[in-house]
DNA sequence: CCGCTCATGTAACAGGTTACATGATTTA
DNA sequence: TAAATCATGTAACCTGTTACATGAGCGG
């Protein structure tokens, strides 16, 4: 049940309602953790109902009516809670990892089309988080900001996030030219 | 169901058990997919029943019997057309980037011990996936195993693996240097 | 003699995904 | 006028996890 505290470590930046949080935990976005619009929705229910977070309704117009949730004392001490917990050992599951280790048996051609593509995702998301970084320090150097500045824990999370996608994109590349060059050598015989 | 095929494709290597395929599959060692032993014999008998790989009995001495299996056709016929999908993309869920997110509201120390846990962990898939790597390609260098080496699906996803324990291992040393940094910085005041 | 390895499962439950549903406003 | 954005959910289904179960041999 690791989904409610993330809610929680991502509702510790400020009040957000369903529909905000579903952007941050986006696909396209996400740095810290994945989920769905329909799972945020139920979760911050059961939080609520449970006292870890509170909601207040803002009307607006021309908009429909939100709730804007807010940690509660509980929420962060379930959040203590949770971080002095052991962390589960995070693992690998990726659909393209597995056509990779069957690299030798099926077609080149479309892996070589879906990783130029997984690269190019990668580069998307290098793009925002070198951006979000930067606007998050602002114009401090990452250094000073990391030693002086208040709520690292977002930024940290992000360099990550960065890292990540860095070390996704060069593997793209590097196995795609690895994968052209057989392919070429193959087509010489 | 992609676990299907990420089973395909490890008995792409040669025939193994359901034993067997679950040592490949652990936490520890798996470098392009994770799954319990309980999910592989039940997809073992699923595949199997569906005509996608093939067992035979081997009585052992002292040992219980086991089944051994291998890909038929169909299951490369599958494979293939899985390869030619779409790959889903690839998401975050990760227990410690939560904690990590929420460092600025929970105690510093026990979020270092558990970073220091991981970097460990990660350093010891490094040593594995190296060692791996070495007896993959023998007295070969890279360069010339990636070009003319017979299967390099399983060298390819452990250099993804390796790198990503190595991102792993850097970035929580890097997070414990700036927790580390920050805790003494308040102390002095 | 205790715990590990080999070898395979079942059953109950928790968690996640997909499809469906609604409805107003703004942008192309 | 079609699509995207804002805003929230329900229900059915599929997948994954946890607990439980068995049983023989081997090493310290």
């Amino acid at each position: 049940m690791a989904l409610r505290h993330a809610v929680l470590a991502a509702l510790l930046e400020g009040e957000l309602s369903g529909y905000q949080l579903a952007k941050t935990f986006d696909l396209g976005v996400a740095n810290f953790w994945y989920a769905q619009p329909q799972q945020l929705y139920a979760e911050l229910n059961r939080l609520e109902k449970d006292g870890l977070i509170a909601g207040r309704e803002v009307v607006q117009e021309a908009r429909p009516t939100k709730r804007l949730f807010h940690v509660t004392d509980a929420g962060l001490a379930e959040l203590e809670a949770f971080s002095a917990a052991a962390a589960k050992p995070s693992f690998v599951r990726d659909d393209l990892l597995v056509k990779v280790q069957a690299a030798d048996h099926v077609d080149p051609q479309t892996l070589i089309a879906q990783l130029g593509e997984r690269a190019a995702v990668a580069g998307a998301k290098i793009d925002l988080f070198g951006k979000l970084l930067r606007s998050m320090r602002g114009d401090r150097t990452e250094e000073e900001f990391l030693r002086h500045g208040d709520r690292i824990g977002p930024y940290l999370t992000c360099m990550r996030g960065l890292a990540f996608e860095e070390g996704n994109r060069d593997w793209c590349e590097r196995t795609i030219a690895v994968l052209r060059e057989r392919r070429q050598a193959r087509d010489r015989l």
